[in-house]
DNA sequence: CCATATTAGCTGCCCAGGCAGTCATTGCTG
DNA sequence: CAGCAATGACTGCCTGGGCAGCTAATATGG
């Protein structure tokens, strides 16, 4: 477990991680939404278009897990992505619970055609951190998020 | 400005800080949140508590402003706040547009009462690092958003 | 000194997301 | 194989936050 790293005598708010990451997320997440306004694209909506890209899931499920999306809201959202022809649900043959989701050509072209928007904001947003500062970064981040996966499910 | 970090051809959203963050503040949020579930505390409300216990201002715009938080919405969370006395508002005399805040005497005792709850869980989140790593983090983090700052106020 | 612009705070409206509950299908157990 | 638990997808309901617009007070410029 370590040392504590925080102490009650004297927190303060600004260096709080939780804060921080509040922060980040509040300036980047809007931000990137822009990129997305003119295919009235949201940010979940563009991260489901990669999920199923990258082939990481095809099923509601597995991405209301990764995600760690309410399944409730991720319904809706691929009624927005079906009614707009850039997904396709099909029910499952082996398990009729499930809806197998695929990106349509519709679907890859959209989400293929902004990639490089938003790799530009990225390196933009990377642009005080020379590689090394980048990588770290990056690293601790995925450890922390790793973490904070581990935690929730420990006490839930 | 330096060589870009992330290039579209091999794009992935694991990698991307944005996914990154948004992921960290999803797992973390809600977190925090039940920590003060018990004091029916939203994250929000508490940080405005906290923002005025640290004497970082004391208008409706200083914390809309530093927060970057919508001031409609703060005026709401402010009415929450006073209603359960925990804040207290006053027309300034100098300038009779602006409010003044402050803690009540309960407001300061409920936010230094949670304090230890939410470092502790922050201390549960950093476990995986030590100290040199930790400080690595919330440096990179803090210089993140001042970066992010920047590239929003330069095109707005 | 008057007209205009700006600022502080507030309000109505809308939407994404969280939560609980439902239905259908599948897995598990005695 | 019967009965119960678990799972996948979906729906209604509610809340917090974003946005545009409003009013009152102050600052600015001719």
């Amino acid at each position: 477990m370590g040392k504590p790293y925080y102490y009650a005598e004297n927190y303060r708010a600004k260096t709080a991680i939780s804060y921080l990451v509040r922060r980040a997320h509040n300036l980047i997440m809007p931000r990137v939404e822009t990129l997305f306004a003119e295919n009235d694209l949201t940010f979940t909506q563009w991260a489901v278009l990669m999920y199923l890209r990258d082939g990481m899931g095809e099923s509601c499920a597995d991405i209301a897990r990764d995600m760690h999306h309410d399944s409730g809201a991720l319904t809706r959202i691929l009624d927005q992505l079906e009614e707009r022809g850039l997904v396709e649900r099909q029910r499952s043959g082996v398990d009729r619970r499930v809806v197998k989701l695929s990106l349509t050509k519709d679907g890859m072209t959209m989400v293929e055609s902004l990639i490089p928007l938003v790799a530009g904001y990225l390196n933009d947003l990377m642009g005080d951190f020379n590689k090394a500062e980048a990588d770290q970064l990056i690293s601790l981040m995925t450890r922390l998020v790793a973490r904070a996966e581990q935690v929730n499910e420990a006490k839930p």
